[in-house]
RNA sequence: GGCCCCUUGGUCAAGCGGUCUAAGACACCGCCCUUUCACGGCGGUAACAGGAGUUCGAGUCUCCUAGGGGUCACCA
């Protein structure tokens, strides 16, 4: 138990799962599963200002639907809770009244607005602002009656002036910073919760949490946290700080964007074992060239030693590739389902599910490409371009189109059975017959059904999908139409 | 601006002092296959940010410069 690894995410419910917290999520959760220890969801909502409703839940589905779950958190208790960091509000404040005793942190009273004014201030002398330990300096006597007479005030952590923060980080290395570029940071707020840094620290500790993973940009503000641990005498968790995900270079991938959350994908079609298996290798690479990999394979394979120093950028040609993989290694059986409301959107649902399989399974990189490839199907474009009958490679030209349409149709029409076997043999054997190119017969054939220059599939599929009326109905439009150019 | 972190092809990245005339994947280009387009197969273009050191030897270690990111809130 002394061992037993114990890890966190703790989102804030903020309404979305953003592609980057999802990531930290996922490499916290594979930590600890692969290590055999335990995950545990914790929600902070200190900031009443920012939250928002139903966003717990959007949690819960995301991680849930992933398969990532978790041993303790708010829905599903545990032993340190509760979990929810606005219910734990009382656990803060004697925590930081300990820290006063102890003289490593102090009540301030300044307020909000002559801070603000201090700040612009300096920002106005170029100046970096730092709180110049103002209320630290109060004697005792006057901190006792303006806290008895109900003024509002705030608790900050004490900085040594001089000195020396340090930690290591597992990915980093060791970190230190001069305590002299510290901040006396609040731990209390005036309206009594902690700050998201105080809460952070007395979670993480109560928890049990032994790795703290999370972004980098808690790299910096780090060290401070560790003061707070050396003053409690508290063991330190192990930290293992992750790097962002970014649109480019310079920029994180942003709401406005419409790239950020987990959700945008989704709705654009991809799968979600898929945005999982991409992400995961976004940052974190298992030392070998494997790129896919089941859930149970990423806590198999996880490991810190893989995970990067620097920023990723994201790729979505990559994500699309490899969802694109992801369909085709589909079974039948599961593309049929994954594609069935798609089909029904593209109002192709009727249509051979067989013959539908084998166009689109090669050929679709996310389902929601599934309507605009396939529209030819529901209804073809009568006005196409007839200059579409002219293909130097098939060797076809209105002419030719001409007449192989003319040989074609009456064929097509005495042919028995419509299926595509029968359709096969008729056109491959008419063209061998006729000493044609395949290419040469059946090019026209697709033109003239399809009025699309490229389809998923040729002339004897689509020939299937539509069916002997259709079929036969297009074919002879497009003939006619073929006449203006003869 | 101060402080912290990062820097291998367009992108993800392997590399942990010699086997680097630097892997693999995506993207791109070409060829093959072929009933268009895909799929598949084969091949190609393309990188150690720059400069000083250390060393017999540096992509790998150190320093400097440059570039990028983060952080400096009673937000998380």
């Amino acid at each position: 138990m002394a061992d037993m690894v114990r890890t966190r995410f703790a989102p804030s419910p903020t309404g979305y799962m953003h592609i980057g917290n999802l990531r930290s999520a996922l490499y916290t959760w594979l930590y600890a599963r692969h290590h055999g220890g335990k995950f545990i969801l914790r929600i902070e909502d200190t900031d009443r200002n920012r939250y928002v409703e139903g966003a717990t839940e959007v949690i819960y589905r995301t991680l849930k639907s992933i398969g990532m779950n978790w041993d303790e958190g708010p829905d599903v208790g545990g032993e340190f809770g509760p979990y929810v960091q606005s219910e734990r509000k009382d656990m803060y404040l004697p925590y930081a009244k300990q820290l006063v005793e102890m003289g490593k942190a102090y009540y301030c009273f300044c307020t909000n607005e002559e801070l603000d004014a201090r700040r612009a201030a300096a920002a106005e002398r170029g100046e970096t602002f730092k709180y110049d330990k103002h209320c630290l300096h109060m004697d005792k006597a006057e901190v006792e009656r303006r806290l008895a007479a109900g003024e509002p005030y705030v608790i900050r952590q004490n900085v040594p002036e001089h000195g020396e923060a340090s930690f290591d980080d597992a990915i980093y290395g060791h970190i230190k910073v001069d305590c002299a570029e510290l901040d006396d940071m609040i731990l209390i707020k005036a309206d009594g919760m902690p700050t998201y840094n105080f809460a952070n620290v007395i979670d993480d500790h109560t928890m049990g949490i032994t790795h703290v993973m999370r972004g980098m940009e808690y790299l910096s503000s780090t060290p401070k946290y560790n003061l707070l641990y050396d003053a409690f005498g508290w063991e330190k968790p192990v930290y293992i700080h992750m790097t962002s995900i970014m649109r480019d270079a310079q920029h994180k991938l942003s709401k406005r964007d419409g790239d950020a959350y987990f959700e945008d994908y989704l709705a654009k079609g991809y799968l979600k074992d898929a945005i999982v298996n991409y992400v995961a290798l976004l940052g974190w690479n298992p030392g070998d060239d494997r790129e896919f990999f089941t859930l149970d394979e990423l806590v198999d394979a996880f490991d810190v030693s893989g995970m990067s120093k620097s920023p990723a950028i994201f790729d979505v040609a990559k994500l699309t590739w490899m969802n694109a993989e992801y369909i085709r290694r589909m079974s039948a059986e599961e593309f049929d389902a994954a594609a069935e409301p798609w089909y029904e959107k593209a109002g192709i649902a009727h249509m051979d599910k067989g013959v539908l399989r084998r166009i689109l399974q090669p050929r679709l990189e996310i389902f929601s490409q599934m309507a605009d490839i396939t529209d030819f199907l529901t209804k073809m474009d009568e006005e196409f371009d007839i200059a579409l009958f002219t293909n130097k490679k098939s060797k076809t030209n209105a002419e030719v189109s001409a007449k192989v349409l003319d040989m074609v149709i009456p064929a097509l029409e005495a042919l028995p059975a419509w299926d595509e076997e029968s359709l096969h043999s008729l056109l491959i054997g008419m063209a061998e017959a006729n000493g044609m190119k395949n290419g040469t017969l059946l090019w026209p054939v697709r033109i003239g059904m399809a009025g699309k220059a490229v389809t998923p599939g040729g002339a004897i599929e689509i020939a299937v999908l539509l069916g002997r009326e259709e079929s036969l109905r297009r074919l002879k439009l497009s003939r006619a139409r073929l006449n203006a150019a003869l």
